[in-house]
DNA sequence: CTGAAAGCGCTAACAG
DNA sequence: CTGTTAGCGCTTTCAG
């Protein structure tokens, strides 16, 4: 038999009225379900007459389908699952203002192209957990928010043919879909504006362990190769993005070492925190150290000083993202997409020599 | 008769392979769909080897339930709607970096307690129409960040017996549930603070036909009227929240007014284009002009003047709304619930008179 | 043009 | 302990 327990929603005991559903209007109008099934579908099947009336009735009350059903029966589904990863262990969330932007990128167009947004989160170090959202239905595909250092685990999703599309740089032997700023270009512009300026003794703030680091530093690289310098291991800081851990980090390095007169940091929120440990350790920006940050926030503009940064198309991104996994959903096979980045000139780089 | 149109997912012509279900692995573990069921969730009905048996088959085989279908029958959901409005003639959209933490400190709630988060935005003219997300059946209720301009649409909705929870103040007359700030407090901190600094012509800047702005004058009103003063309407400006539209008016402000010490600004986004707009127009923040600004946004303490402001309890902020939804479908009729705020002293408007 | 009936994938009485 | 069976609310053949 059956009897399902309740009929409000999930906990229980509201004493909401019963949602209307179709066999209500149907009986309100005098036909059958499927008549009105029809009418709310459009189909041209039904009196132009009856259609109207059962429309303009189903509208007076107020009357929404029921998606789960109508999903299960049509075996379709408008919801896309966007995935942040979090570091479980420093217990730091969502909270960079570019991913946060993403987001909202993303938002934007899956509500244009009339999908849902599934957001949740996942444990950085297991991306894999985020098929979870597509092998229980939930969602038609998976946009993740960066690759961490799981592009491992990104191979086996895409492996098991798991619709996914990641924000993120183009790495070798890539199986999934990836969609993400020029990261190499970002590095080579960020050092080459900082060399221009003079500038010789360059540090690089970033993990070169997650892809999109260890692309901007080959840029960086290349940007001093040119200028005829080498790489300095020791003036590479292994910082990650999350504040919480990065700002002693990054503090220990500005205060143990003074042999650098300029930075390229991976984020605008490290930049920040570089700025401020570099004041504590009283030097100043720009004069004493010229430093580029990475993604161009909003409040970029705004910070003391203003960031020259490279610039992440955002907005792009998120229809980017969206078509890609669409593409997917079809059938095609959208290879990886590189956007272009460009360097915004502010204070903390000025354009003319400091 | 029936036969749903396409196996795969949304649109069409995906190479994927069938989704497994029940039948599949009852098939396999050779026993019935009911006692996968029974086994894959826990009962003790089922013997206990045969559930380990049927478990242990379905975890190789990667299965997961389709929730669809679980939720149809069990007239149960477990997703939460999250509608952040927006600015439909500015196109401005989610932005703002504290109700972008905000949505962040829910999605980490709504995690914790085993729900999903639909995140969507609405025109913010429109508010009564995140109610879709109930109407439809996606959503068991609806969490809307910011009252704007439609406490009445907002009214409605709770008469409807919508659940819904709302960020914002809290209003006369007001039958929705709402969760926010001592915007009171918060405005009158921020102006006793100022005027213990001694500045005596301190403007307003934010949008009072919003209740949060509303709330926060009252407040600032009232310390100024503790302090002997009147309120100077000349001084307040009604600067909306979205930076493209705001930076106009409040760069005319400043540039037309030179006869105040001090600003109140209703954002941390509206500080900083204040503080430009000062600029501009040849003062200094915090000598001439000390300014205090509103939510303390992660990236506040990093701005230039690092930024005095009123700190919003984000943290507890996703809580407390998930709770408030949560307990009104339990049955409860949980009220308005207000938290409390402090000031944060920072160099914007230091704590020793500048 | 309209209704009856089957079934999407799952759960829960109800009988073994 | 386990299988049979009847739906959850909807769409869609198939027969009028």
């Amino acid at each position: 038999m059956s009897k399902p327990k309740d009929p409000s929603g999930a906990p229980a005991g509201n004493a909401e009225q019963r949602r209307l559903q179709m066999v209500d209007i149907a009986r309100l109008a005098g036909v059958s379900v499927s008549t009105v099934s029809r009418a709310l579908n459009g189909s041209e099947l039904v009196n132009a007459e009856t259609r109207q009336r059962v429309a303009e009735l189903a509208r007076s009350l107020n009357y929404s389908i029921n998606f789960g059903a109508r999903n299960l029966r049509l075996q379709e589904n408008k919801t896309v699952a966007v995935v942040v990863p979090y570091d479980a262990r420093s217990r730091q969330h969502i909270s960079d203002p570019f991913f946060l932007s993403i987001v909202g990128s993303i938002a934007d167009a899956l509500t244009d192209r009339g999908y849902d947004m599934l957001l949740s989160r996942v444990d950085a170090e297991r991306l894999d957990l985020a098929s979870h959202w597509f092998d229980s239905g939930k969602a038609i595909g998976v946009i993740l928010i960066g690759q961490w250092r799981h592009h491992d685990q990104l191979n086996e999703m895409a492996a098991r043919k798991l619709p996914l599309v990641v924000w993120g740089g183009e790495m070798p032997q890539q199986l999934y879909c990836s969609v993400g700023g020029d990261n190499v270009l970002g590095g080579t512009l960020a050092a080459r504006h900082l060399l221009q300026l003079g500038r010789r003794r360059i540090a690089f703030v970033g993990d070169a362990r997650l892809p999109e680091v260890w692309l901007r530093r080959q840029g960086y690289a290349q940007a001093l190769r040119e200028a005829g310098l080498d790489v300095d291991p020791a003036l590479e800081l292994a910082a990650p993005f999350e504040p919480g851990v990065a700002t002693g980090v990054v503090r220990d390095f500005c205060v143990s070492r003074r042999d650098f007169d300029a930075v390229v940091c991976c984020s605008d929120v490290l930049a920040l925190l570089t700025i401020q440990a570099l004041r504590g350790a009283g030097r100043s920006v720009p004069d004493d150290v010229a430093l580029v940050g990475y993604d161009d926030m909003p409040l970029a503009a705004y910070c003391d000083p203003p960031l020259t940064t490279v610039h992440q198309p955002v907005a792009e991104a998120g229809a980017e993202l969206v078509e890609a996994l669409l593409g997917q959903l079809r059938g095609e096979r959208p290879g990886p997409r590189t956007l272009p980045v460009y360097l915004k000139l502010r204070e903390s780089a000025p354009a003319a020599a400091a």
